[in-house]
Formats: structure tokens, sequence, C-alpha cells
DNA sequence: TGTAGAATATAAATAATTTATAAAGAATAA
DNA sequence: TTATTCTTTATAAATTATTTATATTCTACA
């Protein structure tokens, strides 16, 4: 796993730290955290987070030095959050690179929405996350599966058959499980489709169906994908 | 001096139309302005703004439909300025596109640091919205598709499909997706129309429309565009 | 290690679903 | 009005799902 979703809080309020830390782990995203602007400069250049959340009021040094200094190589977005409303202050701030400021308190659902506009605006062309084994890519999100760039053509339930293996590389996934997931309940004791299709991906998806390299049987339990 | 640096400001009340045509021009900003939202989106067309300042309450429509309606093509930043002040309109209006919300009454000097960031961070966005696929040029600001320098004469809904099929090139677009973007959420058990549609726009933009390469179907999914 | 029985692979036929397309009628705008 | 676009309907074509049949491979156990 990558810090990719990764962002740091620095704010030496613990209440606020617990805050952040529960709204933002539960919208999906991974925290750090720092007290103290020394340390906030630390876990920035080690933990190289997405997007950093900075209180301007630290006890050890000013907020705007901080960001100054993050600013000296961190390209990505920093919002700060502060007691401070001052007009002088937010401008003061805004022009010395951050990218947006809120005022404490704060509203939740606001501040989840800033920190949605500036991770967008910082990814340029975001590009999907694709699994890759060899020659063969699957982009979950684009939903398409390409074999030496070229596009595969799969049906609806072959690409879901695919992606369900996939997504679990390794794990031998039984029959039950298989069908619950891709025709659902009462399909339990329809083996005889799931061979059908797999038959059927493996003509798409291996170099040789006949000695599969990716989608391989476990006999009387069920399929694996890869090692 | 080009039109480089101009800012639109779409808002109904004269009085802060006037105070923003003060502000703005005294620091060196070229305005251009709207009362309406209609006015709005052509005044966007044809000045091609560095930034747009919109207001929510606009007479003539709900100002997150013009919001929307702009970003279908304007990529450059948009800041909201509205009186409404609840949490909720201040998300729906930063998840539909917009870069920053300010609420009324507002601090000029805030603002006009808000506008530095916004346009600090468009700097490297590609100016004009012109999407090339081999001899096919879709250009979403003046809603014309060109076909070997040709212009296609396409219906507004024609061109909506295409170029919401075009900003997801490669990406399999569902039915339901495609159908709540152009029609609206009433219209999700109208795959029929989509298919109406299709087959017009294969015939328009397509050299052999029975085997297209650019508008796929993905049976029992959707579409997708190119590959 | 050889073999019977169970499990699996695969092709091919058929059924069901989904899609393409033309064309007619309705609504809308010039 | 007339022309354009949208919506509906009908039907043919294509794709996908399911079933059937049969060959092959695997596993347990003598």
């Amino acid at each position: 796993m990558t810090n990719a979703e990764t962002i740091l809080i620095i704010d030496d309020e613990v209440q606020i730290r617990r805050l952040l830390e529960i709204t933002l782990s539960a919208n999906g995203y991974k925290i750090s955290e720092a007290s103290t602007g020394k340390d906030g400069l630390i876990h920035a250049a080690t933990t190289h987070p997405v997007l950093i959340i900075l209180d301007l009021g630290l006890p050890d040094a000013d907020g705007i030095e901080i960001l100054k200094k993050l600013r000296e190589w961190y390209l990505k977005p920093i919002i700060i959050l502060s007691v401070r409303n001052s007009e002088e202050d937010i401008i003061h701030a805004l022009d010395n690179g951050a990218n947006d400021y809120l005022t404490k308190p704060f509203r939740t659902g606001e501040l989840l929405a800033r920190i949605r506009v500036a991770i967008r605006q910082s990814q340029g062309t975001s590009d999907d996350p694709i699994l890759t084994f060899g020659s063969l890519t699957i982009d979950l999100a684009s939903h398409t599966v390409r074999k030496k760039n070229e596009i595969l053509k799969l049906t609806s339930t072959e690409f879901s058959l695919l992606a369900l293996l996939a997504k679990n590389e390794g794990r031998v996934l039984t029959h039950q499980f298989i069908l619950k997931e891709i025709w659902g309940m009462g399909y339990l004791e329809q083996t005889q489709y799931l061979r059908v299709f797999m038959a059927q991906l493996r003509k798409k998806v291996e170099d040789d169906p006949a000695k599969p390299t990716l989608l391989n049987t476990e006999s009387g339990i069920g399929y694996r994908f890869g090692g």
C-alpha cells in the first residue's frame, strides 16, 4: 500500500487532531499527525502526504514560517485551519502559498468538500488505479482489460468474474463464494456456469488456455488468480 | 493588453458589480459583467475570462445549474459569491466544480487574495478545451464538432452525449450514468433513447457506422469512447 | 502405481436478452 | 406554416447466458 492518500495534520490541539482523525479516516484518508512545526516539517518530508492541514497557532514557531518552509519544496495543497480571523492573517497566509483558509470552529462537511477541491486540482489528469499482471492490465474504474495493450472484449459477467479473482490475487476462492458474489444466492449449485465462464475467460486471457498461469483451478475447492 | 486578465462577474446586484468592478480594476484586472445566468454563459463563451465570479442567487436560473453548464467546457477557476451560508449549499457548490466559496458580505482583500490563489493554481491549465481524436475534433467551448475540418451538424443532445463520452475517453460509462448526466434523474429507464441517439451519432461521426471505432458498445453495461 | 469415480474443461446448440436501425408520430422552434 | 428535433414503436440483428453433451483431468485408495 502506498502513502498516496495520506493527509498530514499539523496542530497542537489534541481535540482538533482527534476530531480530524476520526472525520478523515471515516472518509477513506490515511492520517499522519504532528503537534509542533518542527515535527510537522519532518513528517511532511518523510510521509509525502497528498495534502497538509496546518494550524497557524503552533507553540514552537509562527505558522506562516512553517508554511514558507514547506513551500520551498512541497507542491501539493496546504489548507490553513486557524482561530485567527483577521483579514490580514488570511491574506498573508494565502499569499504565502496556502491553498485555502478555514477559521475555527469549522464545519467538518465543508472542510471535507474543500479537501476534495484541493486534491481534485492538484491531480492534473487523474489516472485510474490499474491492476497489472505481466502483460495483462485490469482497470477497475474504466472497466477495461488489456492484454499487450490490446483491449480485450469481455462480457459484463466475464469482467466481474475476472475482477473478483484478480482483486483476490493468490487467494483461493471457493465455488460457492464466487457464485454468490457474481450470480447471487440462488445460484450456489450452478458450478457448471463457473466452468463454462472460466473456460471462456482463459481462452481470452491466457497465452495458452490449456496451461493457465493466471486462472488456476483448485480441484474440489474453487479457483485462484495467479500464484 | 490582451484579454488574458479578464475576470467575468455574474451577479444580479448592481451594487456588488460596481464594488467588484472598482476593486478588481484597481488591481489590474479587466472586467466583464453579466446580470443573468443566460447572459453569463454567453459572456463566458465569448470573452474567455481567466476566472469567473458567480453569484448563486440569480433571477433567471439556479446558480448551481449555471455552474454545471460552465463546467461542461470552462476549465479555469470559478469562485462562488453568495448570501447562502448553509453548509449544504457550500458543499454542493464545491462538489459541482467551484474552486472557492465566499459568503456575502465579503472582505474585498480576502476576495483578492483568493483570486490570486485561484489564478496561481490555474496557471498551466491548457487554454482552449478542444478534444482531438484522429480527424475528429470536439470544441467544448464553441459547441462545434469537426471531421476532417468539415463542421458536423449535431443537435444539442447529440453534442452533449458525444462530449460526455469523449471527455471520458477509454472509460466505460453505464447507461444509467449517461442518462442521468444528459437527460436527468427521471430518465434512468430510457435506455432506448440512448440507442437511438448513439445510432444517430455513429451515422454522423463514424467512417463506417456499422463498425464503430470511437463509439463502442459494451453490451449489458453501456458505451465507451475510443480505446 | 493403476484404476474407478468424481470433478473439470470445452465445444456446440439453444434460449434469452440486448442492441441497432428505420420510420412514424409528437412536440417545439423559427 | 415549415423544418427540426425529440420520442415512441416495430422489427431485425447481434450478443450473451444457459443448457447439453462429451472428453479430459484429477484424486483417493486398493
